[in-house]
DNA sequence: AACTATTTATAAGA
DNA sequence: TTCTTATAAATAGTT
């Protein structure tokens, strides 16, 4: 965007370098915010000058939280890193590390339990609250977690059903066919006075129906149980 | 620079939100890349998208030495770093390095944990919480959503599952009354030779199936069951 | 994911 | 540096 093409290569003229640098500069830094506002994300912009003077820009002036945040997610790259290149100081230095994190913990664990709250200010005690507000949200999700089980319950029981219902299938065709065979038999035997009766192919269908009519009926309540609950209110989009 | 001019405020449409910053965010990180060639800069980006996915730049893919740059300059008046640098050896070089990022992100931590609050603004305050109470929001109702959907085509596929199989065990019931029926038929009519077959006797024949009784009552406690499998105390009001 | 009509950014010049 | 201007780039709205 000028009056020629750039080549994407360094500007070896010094002066033009700089102002290029300059009006860049600020053009990134432009952009950068409005992305951030027109997209609501989250931006961190580090630029250090050939000079090593330094600009910066981030969302919300907050640039320590967005670093750290980024830290979380190369996490497992650094420990790499870091190990590789003290291959001597390391082991001190985790152990502090380990250390400090351990007594921070422990520090927030006794506040968060409600001890020690003497050497707390307002604000600090403000902010503590806010910290157990998000404690309640785990929970919360810990809540998601178990309708995730649940939904796979009802999914379990989905199949059973429909492996039932095959079942149940294959009843009727049974039933279907020994009637036929009742209607021959008879047919067959119309008006034969003294002979004994054959058996009839129906003898043993009564066996078959307990087990399946227990299994059936429990079913059947369950899942109507299941329609009037599953889907309650706070379920629904609104929830947020 | 597009068809119309652009408002620098929070873009409301969330797929027009999205496209959008798409869009910039490779413009930026190529702007980024371009300064830092052209001018010979030192560049880090990093960019999280609302729904939290990280995307970064910077010189040389060298994040962390950057970032470490950029915590001197911001935490010079510690002057833990400069004054053990100069003077000391390479290990004891790397091992203030890490100190001084340490103590930055155990200040962060703390900041997250909700302690050490006093050194930020109100601002700062409130971004921080709006930070983790929306993080928190943005995964909660996708998963909310996604879990309403699937229970909805679960519930409506076992009301469908539900009727055929009360139509499915309907069947089995009458075909097992005529079973019933012509055995009924079949003693009445023993060594009786020429008679005609009495009418079969349909009307009351369920009365005399206790069998179908009992089902009913295992029925119920087949509720009561799926009640407490179906309504856990997550599902319950008190949840949000 | 492409395609324009426009707006922006900016290189060069003053 | 800053302003101007011609032109290259980016991108908003559209398909």
């Amino acid at each position: 965007m000028g009056r020629g093409r750039v080549q994407l290569k360094r500007i070896e003229n010094k002066i033009n370098r700089q102002v290029t640098f300059s009006k860049r500069r600020s053009g990134l830094l432009k952009k950068a915010h409005e992305i951030s506002v027109l997209c609501d994300a989250e931006v961190a912009l580090i630029v250090f000058s050939t000079k090593g003077k330094l600009f910066d820009y981030s969302t919300d002036s907050c640039m320590e939280r967005i670093l750290e945040r980024y830290e979380r997610y190369s996490y497992a790259e650094r420990q790499l890193h870091a190990t590789d290149t003290e291959t001597n100081g390391s082991w001190t230095l985790e152990h502090a590390k380990l250390k400090a994190r351990m007594e921070v913990l422990q520090k927030n664990q006794r506040h968060y339990m409600g001890e020690d709250l003497e050497s707390l200010s307002l604000k600090d005690l403000q902010s503590l609250e806010q910290q157990i507000d998000s404690a309640l949200k785990h929970i919360r999700s810990r809540k998601n977690n178990l309708m995730a089980e649940n939904l796979t319950d009802l999914q379990k029981k989905d199949k059973i059903m429909e492996e039932e219902r095959n079942q149940l299938l294959k009843k009727v065709k049974e039933k279907e066919k020994e009637i036929a065979a009742q209607m021959d038999w008879e047919q067959q035997n119309q008006g034969v006075d003294s002979s004994p009766p054959l058996p009839s192919p129906a003898a043993n269908i009564s066996s078959s129906y307990p087990a399946r009519e227990n299994g059936g009926e429990e079913d059947r309540t369950g899942v109507q149980q299941r329609g009037n609950v599953l889907l309650p209110a706070w379920m629904l989009p609104h929830l947020n």
